[in-house]
RNA sequence: GCGCGAUUAGCUCAGUGGUAGAGCAUUACCUUGACAUGGUAGGGGCCACAGGUUCGAACCCUGUAUCGCGCACCA
């Protein structure tokens, strides 16, 4: 390998691993190759909008996912993480609908037709679909390619109408004209969870209507939506209301429209509120959930006292508005045609001319707006198709750690006497339920209440771009059935066959995915929710309804990956269907990320252009630097606030580890090591190498922190805290291999004679340079290995060039890290074994620390007097200094030179610190600043005073010491006695200051 | 309104009862043979507030405030 460049540059590295591990097919995953020494591990992407780009959220979310399965990939598992997009209906069309109108082809969908318009999605999706796929290549995601789906596959879509079908067949799904959330602006029916609600300042309006029984008698109605007194049918006022229940079975003017002012029944209903606005409520059945409700009670009590009435009453509500937010015809002359909101304006003038206007004030409320046009919904009657969530229970039951279960408990299995009791002991033998875990725990209560609360789901949408509804009806014939009809009449009446069945309003209907033969029988027009197609994703994407070899092997999946904002669209239906179709949970955990937002913690959007392109970043920064920044800053279950800083300092973190490496490699070319291969460049350093006799103790220091190290990344990632594992990384890199090994390092090899010994009592027992040099190098190639593997899951393209590029990779078996450190095994802790055989003790960390500790006391001590230049040290040790200690003190305090004397007189006003090794002086004769150093001890002096005082104060409370665990109490006293030696000596060095 | 979470250095966050931490930012100094995308040293905190438990509280309990999220909703 030649000399690596001064800094590393990630585009080209990246693009060309990329494509190597692409070309060695190193992300396919082969359930032939599945066994109990070799388990599956899978993941399903949360499949992005197929016409989407790559936003940080993207980045987050599949880091993470990737960070999973390269990990697994080092344990030895078989890895499968599936990939593919969504056709997301809504968006999608809009997008294609927005180009086409733009491009002046069309004013109008209904322009194109829906086969054509169809058509046009499709190239669109083929010419610009999946770029995001190509943009998470970028970013190293580790998916089988091979294996990418679409929800609109043709496979795909067959599983979607074969779960209708199924549904249907089960009376799961009906139809029925109901209250639903409609979107103006996308003129379709959405789901309860497609509406948000936002808070509005706006204005309640009070007009007043006169009561006809008693004219002079006035009621006043408040509303904030005041367009809306056309299609009003009712006032409903609280029957318990003092003030106003005689006045229930009378009748009000309604003053709008003004050509059909309609005198409408005073009504009693509970649900009126009588601290809110005046008490009175306009009752507007077509426009409202709880208005049409009221009518429906109001009916069937009506229905319910006399026959008669029914007539009157059996009229539907009075919709005043067109699908589009416009006002139709009965809304009346000075409405019809004119804007919601902007007929609100005409009917607060109309209303004031009439003096029926009373006053307006501030009113907060809160409106549903629809999730993607971003626009206020309607409530709107209208025929939709509905389903009732199946395997509701199940899906409920599995998730752990739900709202007042504790994770043990809800594993109980069903039918045990004691599950709605106390659970049993952990030996108690009863074996656990699987059980779904969330990270974090808190978002199983949020699951839990949804689950608890369901409402049918409204799956059907009014538009072209989806799977089509597979239900087919047969035409009415006025002039009495046909011989068809007659056919199916009676498979209804037998039940013989549930797929048919009767709609009203439609006729027959037949759900299945091809119409019957014979007969004109015509498709339902809507298509479903894409959420409806995407529930099915964990199986249907394996090749369900086909008992696979994949399913077999990799479902259910492990982990899953995704925002908490589709914990209800998307995580919570997946688990039902999961059981409902396979029997099963569909993952075993689910991860939910963090939000990202910016510095100011605004949340991206487009409109703020606040979202950076991850693209962009990466080019800038490197993909690595990118996975590393985003990682460091997202805590498990909290929002991410992201910052450029972070992924340089990414990058930052990248250049470290490349110019660390680079110091490796300029060592061995000096080629003084006799174990150096021929190469120039020995593998990765196994135990074998180091030879434990030769170990320094920072040799020992440094694998003692890499030991922890591996522990606290590897149970960090165990429990998906991410930016643990990179903290932990990047403090052991950076500030203890770097920081401190390396410096102390190059006291044995860049040590001219230099590690002969300085010290009077010379141990003479230095072995020979040039086999302690190649020790030093083994033990760094064996941190840098291990630190490499750890690393590789965050880091993917830069670890696998340093494993390459360092030769690491030579002596490893062709699929455990020959030829790709992808597949070299997770580092693991030391054994007991392993700790003896180097022989590392506990109190070889003390002794490197306190060497450390040394030289950071040296240093505040050179930086106290402004000296900056290679000054001469003095220390007065302890106890007798190994030679190399003494040397790799020089070297870390830049001292020229460092003198060791046991029996040293300092001269009055040398500077001095009390170090773990003993006192450490710094001679400068005459240049000195007495008062500085006086200032500086007293300080210290002080301090040390006020800590003595805490300490003794304790130790003299009678309370504390009879109380207090005696490890406390040890401790304690070893503080005392440590800070009043402490103090004595400082004593003594102010006096010496004289 | 109900529920959940947060509140620790200028910023982002660790810290599960025993001497308050990290990174970034900032200040000073240093281009020394891996790295200036770097090194060394420093400054900076009544741990949101008020009570309580305890020998001892950032940490446990109660309440309050502010912010965020979810659910419900009064027109």
């Amino acid at each position: 390998m030649p000399e690596l460049d001064k800094t590393y540059t990630a585009a080209e590295v990246e693009a060309r691993w990329y494509q190597q591990w692409l070309d060695d097919k190193a992300f396919v995953a082969d359930p032939a190759r599945v066994s109990e020494k070799r388990p599956a591990y899978s993941i399903v992407i949360p499949p992005p909008n197929v016409t989407g780009i790559l936003t940080l959220g993207h980045v987050l979310n599949n880091t993470i996912q990737d960070i999973l399965c390269r990990r697994a990939r080092m344990l030895g598992k078989e890895v499968l993480w599936l990939p593919g997009t969504d056709h997301a209906g809504i968006a999608t069309q809009n997008v294609v609908e927005k180009t086409l109108k733009k491009q002046g082809g069309i004013k109008h969908r209904d322009d194109l037709g829906r086969e054509k318009l169809v058509e046009k999605i499709w190239e669109w999706k083929e010419k610009h679909g999946g770029i995001i796929i190509q943009q998470l290549k970028k970013l190293g995601a580790s998916c089988d390619w091979s294996r990418e789906r679409f929800t609109m596959d043709e496979d795909y879509s067959c599983c979607v109408q074969k779960v209708f079908v199924d549904l249907y067949k089960k009376g799961l799904i009906y139809r029925g004209k109901r209250m639903v959330n409609w979107c103006p602006s996308s003129l379709t029916a959405l789901s309860d969870e497609e509406v948000v609600m936002k808070t509005q300042k706006g204005l309640l309006y009070h007009f007043k209507v006169e009561v006809v029984e008693q004219p002079g008698t006035w009621l006043e109605i408040a509303t904030t939506r005041p367009e809306t007194i056309p299609g009003d049918m009712a006032i409903a006022v609280n029957p318990k209301d003092e003030r106003y229940k005689h006045l229930i079975g009378k009748h009000a003017r309604r003053p709008l429209p003004l050509e059909n002012q309609a005198a409408l029944p005073i009504i009693g209903d509970e649900h009126v509120d009588y601290e809110f606005g005046t008490g009175v409520l306009k009752v507007t059945p077509a426009h409202d959930k709880a208005d049409y409700e009221i009518l429906l009670r109001y009916r069937a009590a009506v229905m319910a006292a006399s026959s008669e009435l029914v007539d009157k009453y059996s009229q539907g509500p009075i919709d005043i508005m067109l699908p589009n937010g416009v006002m139709n015809n009965l809304a009346g002359k000075d409405l019809a045609g004119i804007e919601r909101f902007e007929a609100r304006k005409i009917a607060i003038a109309l209303l004031t001319e009439m003096g029926a206007m009373v006053k307006e004030e501030p009113h907060q409320n809160n409106v549903g707006y629809s999730e993607r046009a971003d626009v206020p919904i309607e409530h709107r009657l209208s025929e939709q198709w509905f389903l009732k969530y199946p395997s509701v229970e199940a899906a409920r039951e599995c998730v752990a750690g739900r709202a007042g279960v504790s994770p043990a408990e809800a594993g109980i299995m069903p039918g045990s006497s004691e599950a709605s009791g106390k659970m049993p002991d952990a030996a108690g033998g009863t074996p656990a339920l699987p059980q779904m875990r969330f990270f974090p725990d808190r978002w199983a209560k949020v699951y839990d209440h949804w689950m608890g609360n369901l409402q049918d789901w409204c799956i059907s949408r009014q538009l072209w771009w989806g799977h089509r509804v597979p239900v087919w009806y047969l035409p009415h014939n006025p002039d009495g059935l046909t011989e068809e009809q007659r056919r199916v009449a009676e498979i209804i009446k037998n039940k013989s066959d549930l797929r048919y069945s009767f709609i009203t309003g439609r006729g027959f209907a037949y759900c299945d995915i091809e119409p019957p033969t014979g007969g004109n029988w015509l498709q339902d027009p809507d298509v479903l929710d894409t959420w409806f197609s995407s529930w099915l994703w964990p199986f249907a994407t394996m090749g369900w309804p086909n008992k696979t070899a994949d399913l077999k092997a990799f479902y259910p999946t492990t982990d899953l990956v995704t925002g908490p904002d589709i914990i209800f669209f998307w995580v919570a239906r997946m688990i039902m269907a999961g059981y409902e179709w396979m029997g099963e949970m569909p993952f075993k955990n689910v991860y939910f990320t963090g939000i990202i937002r910016d510095k100011q913690g605004r949340k991206m959007s487009k409109s703020l252009g606040n979202s950076p392109d991850p693209l962009e970043l990466i080019e800038k920064f490197g993909a690595d630097a990118l996975r590393f920044g985003i990682m460091r800053s997202a805590p498990l279950g909290a929002d991410i606030a992201f910052d450029d800083k972070n992924v340089e300092l990414g990058r930052n973190f990248c250049t470290k580890l490349w110019n660390a490496a680079r110091f490796r490699q300029m060592q061995s070319s000096s080629g003084v090591s006799p174990e150096t291969s021929s190469t120039g460049i020995p593998p990765v350093a196994t135990e074998a190498e180091i030879n434990p006799a030769l170990l320094t103790s920072d040799d020992k220091w440094i694998l003692f922190r890499l030991n922890t190290a591996i522990n606290e990344v590897t149970s960090a990632l165990e429990e998906y805290r991410f930016s643990d594992a990179t903290a932990t990384l990047y403090r052991f890199f950076w500030s203890e291999y770097c920081d401190w090994y390396v410096e102390a390092s190059k006291a044995v090899l860049q040590g001219s004679a230099g590690v002969s010994p300085v010290n009077s009592d010379g141990t003479g027992e230095t072995p020979a340079l040039p086999s302690r040099k190649a020790n030093t190098l083994a033990v760094m190639d064996f941190v840098l290995g291990h630190t490499l593997r750890l690393f590789h899951p965050f880091l993917p393209f830069i670890t696998e060039e340093l494993w390459h590029g360092m030769g690491f990779n030579a002596d490893m078996p062709e699929n455990q890290g020959g030829k790709s450190i992808m597949f070299a095994p997770w580092p693991k802790p030391f054994s007991e074994d392993e700790l003896a055989h180097f022989g590392i003790l506990p109190e070889d960390e003390k002794t490197a620390n306190d060497k450390y500790e040394t030289v950071n006391l040296g240093r505040g001590l050179k930086s106290t007097f402004n000296i900056t230049k290679r000054v001469r040290f003095v220390i007065k040790p302890k106890q007798e200094l190994p030679a190399h200690e003494i040397e790799v003190l020089r070297i870390l305090l830049n001292a020229d030179p460092l003198d060791v004397d046991a029996s040293y007189a300092a001269k009055k006003g040398t500077p001095v610190v009390l170090t773990p090794l003993g006192e450490l002086f710094l001679p400068l004769e005459g240049l000195i600043d007495v008062e500085a150093e006086r200032a500086r001890v007293t300080k210290e002096l002080n301090k040390a005073s006020d800590e003595l005082g805490k300490v003794r104060g304790k130790l003299a409370d009678e309370n504390f010491i009879s109380k207090v665990p005696q490890k406390v109490l040890d401790e304690h006293k070893q503080r005392e006695a440590d800070w009043a030696a402490q103090l004595a000596k400082l004593k003594t060095m102010l006096e010496t200051l004289g």
